[in-house]
RNA sequence: GGGCGCGUAGCUCAGCGGGAGAGCGCUCGCCUUACAAGCGAGUGGUCGCAGGUUCGAUCCCUGCCGCGCCCA
């Protein structure tokens, strides 16, 4: 037969039993089902169902510069079984994925991998080609040719992530990929920028801000960490106007910055100090006149109680700085090493004297040196007393931040704004979170904010802003008055691109214009990416369909960053979340319970781990990781995922031979008996009527009669429930876990007990039903297990119906309930109990499981071995009992005596 | 320092007011025509510690100890 796309399908249209392998394996079932999945669009994505049919994911796009390691599996797996449930109960599924290219890990892997650096005063060489390979000393080329290398390199990494993801079998829609540095990506970026600018809640801002000295960039508050790292206290003395009164005692970290001192700051209510305020006292060395001021945040408790201020050591100098309306007298460069001008308010020959002592030092060197001077002039008291402290670091750097005035963009996130952050932490309760707890991690961030998000990089690779300055007469560029192109224009280069009403000679000349020099951070481009996935304003009916998203998956370590800057650009764009779910999953630890990463070297390539136990394996692992939970890696797990696919083949193999062996009574067509509605078989179709129907499908015309058959259905019907239940609440693990224990209990116990009446051992009608409950069963375990286990249910599937198990509906618990017409679960149980009772005894007497037993006598309570009695001929045939007998007058457990034959 | 989560069998983890569980491991057995990459049976825990609530606590409350993370 031809299948409905044209190609031939034997598997699924020869006659019945022809498509079961002799011996089935799981060899190969990734790269065929895979391929399948692709040439039939599977998982495409159909772009005319209407919003409240779909279901849209804002898939997390990994960095490409990085390696995909096994975390990235285990959590990707995770929405992918989410995805696919959704997909089985009708939901269309909007399932793009991204790639994350942007920004400064891609910048350092190109440097390292072709041995060059960016210096954006090259220009552009259209000849250039990188060396084949990398030198000593990194290449300077030109920014444009650095963003050509970036781009290459990165499209190489995409390919091999795709393949990976393919690989695992993540239902992808790979027609709808976007990365975030690629043109839509950037169009949207500057488009949100531009709005938010148009609205005020961009602006541009000269301010202390965190600086990262080796990369020389930026940072913003979301991408610092304390690490703790040495110091020491040094006490100084800063004598008073009239010498000969007592200096006053300060103590601090870090004297290289003395120079920069404005201030000296104490506790309004600190008695020791009340007498010092609105008095001044001078510098030690530099001999400049700084005032005692008073203010809450200085502790008493910390050294002195009394403390200095620089401009600026760290970020409650800036708050001090702000709000106390001190003068600046900045001296760490952008380069991290002290300026050459001694600040203005040194003025002694001898302050100049000691200040040149320090120019152009780092700050470490800054710091021995005046230590040394200090030591001299008799200011520094005692020795500096080691201590250990928290250091603000950027989290991709590693040397401690430095505070520096600068020029830089920033976008309004309620850190200045008290109503802007109720309004954000409304939003952070509106949103539906897995685990629940994650929540929290939102609100603590909201709370502590202390600034505007901080979205200029000094950077080469990534977006750049949209903006252009006018120059004045003299070349100055007039920083309030930003040039800004026309939406349709975008994405734009200011760089290259001419602002509207210029000429490209105007670039740099007085009278003319200048491009803002700076990129976008990441996370300003990565913030947008249920836009950039659901055409925001390139694709207006696609992104009515799509969007507010679903679901956002993601780790519980950006929360801060990643969820709560989409929030931001979503709350100021359309005044909505951008998605009503947010699934949270955890880490990989290794077996020694430490995260794995890169820097810690104790990452396993995931490629490798598919290839030796299957796809389905590792996602066997994956998935029985509870959502938001840290989970060891553990191949024990993956072994014991393999082992269930295996089964999984076995046990099919096994019931669809003993549905098709023996001839059957009826002969209608496929797909209309009510087992065969509960099977998920579609009611015949012209086209089917011509070919033989397979026989699987005959005797799910047959009523479901025996008592055992009942109880395996009811019991089936209360897991199909409960993991419906289970994955409405994004809870996969427990759903995989009652799909698996309940497939256990069915191949141990009920298809042992029903193997001999379903061979017709006694009698056509007993054979059919069990037969009718076998399919019927097996149906609803295929299509439990589909989203977990792709390719074996899918292999499976392929044997004996049309289409794909992943485009099949998920299982109807009132449908198999119906079937099961009263059936009790006890019932399983309770013969369950009785059959293992005599394997017990055959167990210890140490003979085979098919030795004959020559009386089995059974005890319990009445409606317990009445329960028996219901499937004692089935019981009798599995156990290979000649004599039965059943009590009906014990208490308390069942029990079972056996003689042997 | 504040917050959140977690401490249950040798290991990895479920359970969360009335019988302490699963998988792996270990022991013993079985070539049983679906499966020996299998099957069957068994072994194994004062559920972190100390109080409290309750007729009853692994589960609820309080405190403590340990581990992890987030935030300062």
């Amino acid at each position: 037969m031809v299948a409905t796309d044209g190609t031939e399908r034997s598997t699924r249209t020869a006659p019945a039993n022809a498509g079961v392998p002799a011996k089935p394996s799981l060899d190969g079932i990734e790269a065929r089902w895979s391929a399948v999945w692709q040439d039939e669009g599977t998982y495409a994505f159909d772009r005319t169902a209407e919003r409240g049919q779909v279901y849209s994911i804002d898939t997390p796009p990994p960095t490409v510069s990085g390696s995909l390691h096994v975390g990235h599996v285990f959590s990707y797996t995770h929405t992918d079984v989410i995805a696919r449930y959704q997909r089985m109960r009708g939901r269309e599924v909007f399932y793009p994925m991204g790639f994350d290219d942007n920004g400064l890990p891609t910048e350092r892997r190109v440097q390292n991998y072709f041995g060059v650096r960016c210096d954006p005063s090259l220009p552009y060489d259209p000849d250039f080609t990188p060396p084949a390979k990398p030198g000593k000393e990194q290449l300077p080329i030109s920014r444009r040719n650095f963003v050509d290398l970036c781009e290459q390199l990165t499209l190489e990494d995409e390919k091999g992530f795709e393949e990976l993801w393919r690989r695992l079998g993540l239902s992808v829609d790979w027609s709808r990929t976007y990365a975030t540095i690629d043109t839509g990506a950037r169009a949207v970026a500057q488009r949100a920028f531009l709005r938010n600018l148009a609205r005020g809640e961009a602006y541009l801002a000269e301010a202390p801000t965190l600086w990262d000295v080796t990369f020389r960039t930026a940072v913003a508050q979301a991408e610092l960490e304390d690490r703790e790292r040495p110091g020491a206290y040094h006490t100084l003395a800063f004598p008073r106007p009239d010498a000969a009164a007592e200096p006053v005692i300060i103590e601090t970290t870090r004297p290289e910055l003395l120079p920069a001192c404005v201030a000296l700051v104490a506790h309004p209510d600190d008695p020791r100090y009340q007498a010092l305020f609105g008095q001044t006292v001078r510098t030690p060395l530099f001999d400049v006149e700084v005032p005692v001021v008073a203010h809450r945040l200085a502790d008493p408790e910390k050294g002195s109680g009394i403390a200095m201020i620089c401009t600026f050591g760290d970020l409650t100098d800036v708050i001090w700085w702000r709000e106390l309306q001190l003068p600046a007298r900045a001296v760490v460069g952008r380069d991290g090493r002290l300026v050459t001008e001694a600040p203005a308010a040194i003025t002694s020959e001898s302050g100049h004297g000691h200040y040149a002592e320090l120019a152009g030092k780092t700050v470490h060197s800054a710091r021995v040196r005046i230590v040394e001077l200090l030591t001299e002039s008799g200011a520094l008291r005692g020795e500096p007393r080691p201590i250990s402290h928290p250091v603000k670091f950027y989290e991709k750097g590693d040397r401690p931040l430095e505070i520096v005035t600068t020029r830089q963009w920033y976008i309004r996130n309620g850190g200045r704004d008290e109503s802007l952050r109720a309004d954000l932490r409304a939003r952070g309760g509106e949103l539906r979170w897995h685990p629940e707890y994650m929540r929290v991690r939102y609100e603590n961030w909201v709370d502590g904010l202390n600034g505007d998000w901080l979205i200029s990089r000094q950077r080469f690779f990534g977006v750049p802003f949209p903006v252009w300055y006018p120059l004045d007469a003299e070349g100055t560029p007039r920083h309030d008055e930003p040039i800004v192109p026309d939406e349709a224009s975008l994405p734009i280069d200011p760089s290259s691109d001419v602002p509207p009403g210029y000429t490209a000679e105007q670039r740099g000349m007085p009278g003319g214009f200048a491009a803002d020099p700076d990129v976008m951070d990441t996370w300003a481009t990565s913030s947008l990416t249920p836009l950039i996935a659901s055409g925001w304003e390139s694709d207006p009916d696609l992104f009515a369909r799509v969007f507010p998203m679903d679901l956002r998956p993601q780790a519980h370590e950006i929360i801060r960053t990643w969820l709560f800057s989409t929030v931001v650009r979503t709350h100021a764009e359309f005044g909505v979340l951008p998605w009503s779910n947010a699934a949270i999953s955890g880490w990989i630890l290794d077996p020694d319970r430490k995260k794995m990463s890169k820097s810690k070297g104790n990452v396993v390539t995931p490629m490798a781990i598919l290839e030796e136990l299957g796809s389905d394996a590792v996602r066997y692992w994956a998935a029985s990781g509870r959502p938001g939970t840290d989970t060891a890696y553990d191949v024990g797990q993956m072994k014991t995922g393999r082992r269930l696919a295996i089964k999984i083949l076995n046990a099919s193999r096994f019931a669809l031979g003993l549905t098709t062996d023996a001839a059957s009574g009826g002969a209608t067509s496929a797909g209309e008996g009510p087992a065969a509605q509960a099977a998920g078989i579609p009611p015949a179709t012209p086209a089917d009527a011509a070919a033989p129907a397979p026989r699987a499908a005959r005797s799910m015309t047959a009523p479901v009669s025996e008592p055992l058959d009942r109880a395996l259905l009811a019991a089936l019907a209360e897991v199909v429930d409960a993991a419906t239940t289970a994955l409405d609440g994004y809870d996969y693990a427990r759903a995989l876990e009652l799909t698996e224990s309940f497939f256990w209990r069915f191949c141990d116990d009920y298809v042992e007990l029903v193997k001999g009446r379903a061979y017709g051992s006694f009698g056509p009608a007993g054979a059919d039903s069990a037969r009718a409950t076998l399919t019927v069963a097996l149906s609803a375990l295929l299509r439990l297990f589909a989203p977990v286990l792709p390719f074996v249910t899918e292999e499976v599937w392929s044997w004996w119906q049309d289409g794909s198990v992943h485009r099949a509906t998920w299982p109807d618990a009132a449908e198999i309930r119906k079937l099961a017409d009263g059936g009790r679960p006890e019932l399983l149980d309770a013969v369950g109990a009785a059959l293992s009772g005599v394997r017990r005894a055959k167990s210890a007497a140490k003979v085979s499981m098919k030795a004959e037993v020559a009386q089995a006598r059974i005890a319990g309570d009445a409606d317990t071995v009445a329960l028996v009695d219901a499937a004692a001929a089935d019981l009798r045939s599995a156990g290979g009992i000649q004599e039965l007998t059943l009590d009906p007058t014990a208490t308390g457990d069942l029990t079972v005596d056996v003689t042997l034959a």
